[in-house]
DNA sequence: ACGTAGCACTCTTGTAAGCTGAGTGCTAAG
DNA sequence: CTTAGCACTCAGCTTACAAGAGTGCTACGT
């Protein structure tokens, strides 16, 4: 039996009803709704046929057809009719990456925010691995007479510790020190740092107040700082019908406290540009019922970024993959 | 009608009963359990007063009781036998605050793990609100050939952003602005600068990258920045019996994504110290089966920061305010 | 050979009725 | 004042039943 073309738009039919109404479709509804030009009869046909292809599931013997894994997937890679973005969305994209802001953080929060209020989607982000880091420069920055605050700047991070001095500390040695420090380190990853600055600290320098400036070193070279996963929109998540019983918005609400799952899910795709995994696609068997679209940017050849719109199955892929294109582009240009 | 200490006795203990199990406790269980050395008979008299005296509530006629917001307040007030803490975790919450750091987001989120991995509790935070913070210094860090990182520093905030050099500045000149405009801010609070900051940028500055200069210390000096809302521990607090239904579950995640909601639940209390509010005791509606315990630490005679312990009603308030008054004890020694 | 109408059958969902268990309130006796 | 006993209440569970939606199959028409 081959996919023809009446197959063809009786599956999208499908797939966009369900889509709409997460509700299983049945031979007669579809036939009402939509104007295919044969009867119900017909179309239960042709619904077994898909059920047959392995394209539909049957929830139970009377509950009319759910798309399959497999079903939603040849919706997407051929079935599916592209939708554009309104016109002030595609412009909002471009004009979120215009600003000359050259930062990890502010980047991801700003694209969070914007796939959030999109849609109704959940919204993960990594950054790039801080181990892959180059350090440009620790300074510290005077902030009254006993305070300081320590600045540690990479290629595409920054961070800052504010400490309070000892008393018998000559800020004029400590500044020394860091400029030492960082002509030292410059130019080298957090990776490599890591193993070297604690020796290379260790044997120049000594004093109570180091004690800090290693613990902040420590601190923001430590990986699963930069890892960190970066997740919005639950609350778009959790609405979703398929949320209604209890049972299945606990387990929602379980698998998003596990950040590691979620991270998971995010990270198991790899490449770069727009990807769609489905379902059982998903390495996680509790993300079986999930679909995640991921927008992965690249940059000089590594993986840089990634973020991913996270729905049940019965998400809008259309719109999801039209939002995921249009931010990649955007967002590749701008740190590309 | 006067509480006795008899009653008292079937009040404390219909309060920890409820509050271990979640479930209403009948006169005959609680006679079987505690040995208050009389019988169910007299015990669902006393109960029968207790509930005149608006001090028990029913859930339906034959369900067992419940304590009443009012019962509560009482068993905290007078009844409840306050617990101590466990050795390590005393000793965890004072090392906590030795370290020299002296910024406020990270003792907030140091707090918070602690709060959050210490009970069954959802922990909520703000700093310190910006407007009142004193700029301290302006300066730019040079990250590489085109790029720099600015950073702003108040009496407790430190910020920072990455942004691009068009090719047509001279970063020397930058730094000088930066300068000047530190010493002339310099001292003010924040409150302040953002009215004159602008004019007095406008005045003095031109060119195209002191429009992303003025974005920072606008995004910086705007006060939702600074106030802003941690939460965490949303999986202790979701896991709770109360939310069993979906219903439930489905109105405390959305109470949880209100950010306003909570901040108006944390800011409800006022003062210093640790305060209970239970319930309805709560200004806003949706809070009413709510009780949250709050920090608050002052600074100079003015509200600093403030944390929250929040639980349904049924919370284990001897915990949460032996924890909170050892928190509430340490950071404000680190404070002030 | 393909499309369609009709019909028997299946299975979920919603509702009503009955039962059970836990708990209360009241009364009378100790 | 305390306690035993008993009638009463009510949520929650179970069972039964009807309604509604949908399917699969068969027979018929083009």
């Amino acid at each position: 039996m081959v996919l023809d073309e009446r197959k063809g738009m009786v599956l999208r039919a499908i797939v966009e009803d369900y889509v709409a109404s997460a509700e299983p479709i049945g031979s007669r509804t579809l036939a009402r709704t939509h104007n295919l030009g044969v009867s119900s009869a017909t179309i239960r046909n042709e619904m077994a046929d898909l059920e047959a292809l392995g394209l539909l599931d049957k929830p139970h013997t009377s509950a009319g057809r759910v798309p399959s894994d497999r079903g939603y997937r040849l919706y997407v890679d051929r079935l599916m009719e592209p939708v554009g973005l309104a016109e002030h969305e595609f412009l909002q994209i471009q004009g979120l990456y215009l600003s000359r802001v050259r930062e990890m953080e502010y980047l991801i929060a700003q694209t969070m925010r914007l796939l959030t209020n999109a849609g109704d989607f959940m919204t993960l982000a990594v950054g790039p691995e801080l181990r892959r880091a180059v350090l440009m420069r620790i300074e510290a920055v005077a902030a009254d007479e006993g305070r300081m605050a320590l600045v540690l700047v990479t290629d595409y991070y920054v961070q800052h510790r504010m400490i309070e001095l000892p008393d018998d500390l000559d800020p004029e040695s400590l500044r020394r020190t860091l400029r030492d420090l960082s002509e030292r380190l410059r130019g080298l990853t957090v990776e490599k740092i890591n193993r070297s600055i604690l020796e290379l600290v260790a044997r120049e320098l000594s004093g109570r107040i180091y004690d800090e400036l290693i613990q902040f070193l420590h601190d923001c070279l430590a990986p699963s700082e930069g890892e960190r996963l970066h997740i919005s929109g639950t609350s778009n998540f959790l609405s979703q019908p398929e949320f209604r019983e209890a049972d299945r918005i606990r387990a929602a609400v379980q698998l998003i406290e596990q950040e590691s799952l979620l991270g998971d899910l995010l990270r198991g795709a790899s490449g770069a540009g727009v990807q769609v995994r489905i379902g059982q696609e998903n390495p996680m068997p509790s993300a079986r019922d999930l679909s995640i679209v991921t927008i992965g940017i690249e940059r000089g050849g590594e993986m840089f970024a990634r973020f991913g719109l996270v729905a049940p199955k019965r998400m809008d892929y259309a719109r999801a993959l039209a939002l995921a294109q249009r931010v990649w582009q955007a967002l590749d240009e701008a740190i590309n």
